[in-house]
DNA sequence: GCTCTTGATTAGAGCGCTTCAACACTTTAT
DNA sequence: ATAAAGTGTTGAAGCGCTCTAATCAAGAGC
């Protein structure tokens, strides 16, 4: 910069200002400035800028799995949304890991961002009052039961437990009784959709049939769930999945088994990412606006930070059933309760 | 800071070495400071560190599509090394756009980030040589032709044309020889897999019977070039997509026109991300190794930073042909020049 | 001809940290 | 005892930028 400014022959402040389009330059200096800057191949330092500006226009985003490409999208919407607002994003990848989050918040914390997006974050009660006294922190698609007691905390979720309702209101409809369901164990999100499930059952007076498995929330926590439902004698004619990547672990289980799908039992995920709406999979699924509640996230932080508000906000969005080709009736015959799964051996796919 | 050294007494200077460690301090004064700092809740600045510091220890990575998993887990790679070296990665997602991929570069330089990946990127030569100019970087899984006249451009790739060349092998092996390609259009890896496609085709004797289409990278893109194909009066008997995102578009779109696959015709794509090895895909696919990738990545950059390396390096990796349930032999009869696969409806599957 | 505005420019302090040279003490060698 | 060497601590400069207040030049008003 001291050699922008000599080379234009004017001071550092006004190179400064030329830099930052401050109106109040000439517009002969301006150009001499611009011109000096091209020749030397000056960057302004966006560490020093912030330093002295005291603010970085960054907002920080902790995503709990980028493999997940529900989580990814979220992200866009983040990103988007930022954007058009000229602030820049960090992303960090907490990979499942709780200490890994906790770290990533850390930096992100040290790293002064304004704002703290964190999408299906698996950080507790106490870590977000922690981190929320410093800088103005949404949740974003993961529902922490008491989390709204901090007040600088807000949250953009989908309502789980109302698409959990879905699920089981649609299997319900076309005759199922035994649904199970196989959960996202310690997920964020897991206990709503848990309870939405329950709630269903027992709205359609099913409550006794109810059946809760641990699962977790990528494909490969479905393989023990399924072997051992596969050996117990009385098999569900419908499975509810924590979300499609789990759904396509069980998928690919029954598959194995030579259980097809939806002829023997019926199947439902939930996220509605792009991997449920590949045609060989066709899964009937819940879908969440995902990019809304990145663009939604990046709000809420916005009118805390430009607008001033110092209340917690929760917008909860309406989840959607959307209906493929993995549900359909349950099998003739599968009311009575001695129907095993291993028994049957459907034709199955020709392929593998 | 100035807070904590006047709570525990001491100098700023002395706080600034209990924070980084410095083994000079006394064991009474560090615990002091430490408490101090404990009880203000201090957190470092890290822009003023770097700024001081005249480093980040940041690694900028810019991606080019964080939706498709086989970036994201690129990333992983990346993460992971930089992590155990003690560097910390900053994200920035191109979404395909060459612009905002340029602008990305812009925000991680300004950020003084010490080295950069660039993961699938679409930027030309005259684009890396004007970064390269300022900041070690690495290419990684794109192979932009005459890249490496630039020294400070490193490359991490795998041998596209080779695994095009096992593709290729795979089917004529397989006994077919209308081998149709739709090419990843003028995404960075597209010519080099096509190159490898045609030598392929040539060396099987098959090289008048070489055919390339335009697709793209992602599902959409295999849409148009399907229906295309179909309405030809001679049909390929296997089609080798760009990629595993490319392949599950031309399946779907199979599957709507009641072809099946491999009976009819078989289909392969690139990659092996999670979709391919999805049961009710069973793609056949090349493996790249992803998590090696990005752990290379960071270990070229850190030979630059570290051991002043100045000459470019390029590691090659070997491809891996991963045969699964979506290629066969072809169907009888095949051979003839005269079979569109628009008369062609098989009994399809049961779903959808 | 003088002051008053207005607009363009600049000097200089300061952002939160690191780091180097200098300093005050101890300890050890002589 | 005294010099030399070592240990722990600190003052102050400086990283690259912004921003306020001050300065300067030029035109307007009387």
């Amino acid at each position: 910069m001291e050699d922008v400014a000599e080379r234009a022959d004017v001071s550092r402040a006004l190179v400064s200002l030329v830099i930052n389009g401050s109106p109040k330059v000439s517009e002969q200096k301006r150009r001499r400035v611009l011109e000096a800057a091209r020749a030397l191949g000056y960057r302004p330092n966006l560490m020093a800028r912030s330093l002295a500006q005291q603010r970085t226009r960054i907002i920080g985003v902790l995503v709990n799995d980028l493999r997940n490409p529900f989580f990814a999208e979220v992200v866009e919407g983040v990103e988007t949304a930022a954007e058009s607002d000229e602030f820049g994003i960090v992303v960090l990848n907490g990979r499942r890991d709780r200490g890994r989050e906790l770290a990533a918040v850390e930096t992100l914390v040290q790293l002064q961002v304004e704002g703290l997006a964190l999408v299906g974050t698996q950080l507790d009660r106490d870590d977000l009052a922690e981190v929320a006294d410093i800088v103005p922190t949404v949740m974003v698609a993961s529902d922490l039961v008491g989390s709204l007691d901090h007040p600088g905390v807000d949250a953009i979720v989908t309502d789980g437990r109302r698409g959990a309702e879905l699920v089981v209101e649609h299997l319900v409809a076309l005759g199922h009784e035994r649904i199970l369901h196989i959960d996202g164990a310690d997920n964020a999100s897991a206990a709503e959709r848990r309870q939405g499930y329950l709630r269903g059952m027992e709205a359609a007076g099913l409550g006794g049939l109810a059946d809760v498995r641990t699962g977790g929330d990528d494909e490969a926590a479905a393989f023990a769930v399924i072997d051992e439902v596969l050996a117990e004698p009385t098999a569900p004619t419908a499975i509810f999945a924590f979300n499609d990547l789990l759904a396509a672990g069980v998928l690919d289980r029954l598959d194995d088994a030579g259980v097809s799908v939806p002829a023997d039992v019926s199947l439902v995920g939930f996220d509605n990412t792009f991997i449920a709406a590949l045609h060989h999979l066709a899964l009937t699924t819940v879908n969440q606006p995902r990019l809304t509640m990145g663009e939604m996230a990046v709000a809420a932080l916005l009118e805390r930070l430009n607008d001033g508000r110092d209340q917690p906000v929760r917008h909860t969005l309406e989840p959607e059933l959307v209906v493929r080709g993995t549900t359909g009736p349950p099998p003739p015959g599968a009311a009575g309760p001695n129907r095993s799964l291993a028994g049957i051996r459907s034709p199955g796919r020709a392929r593998i």
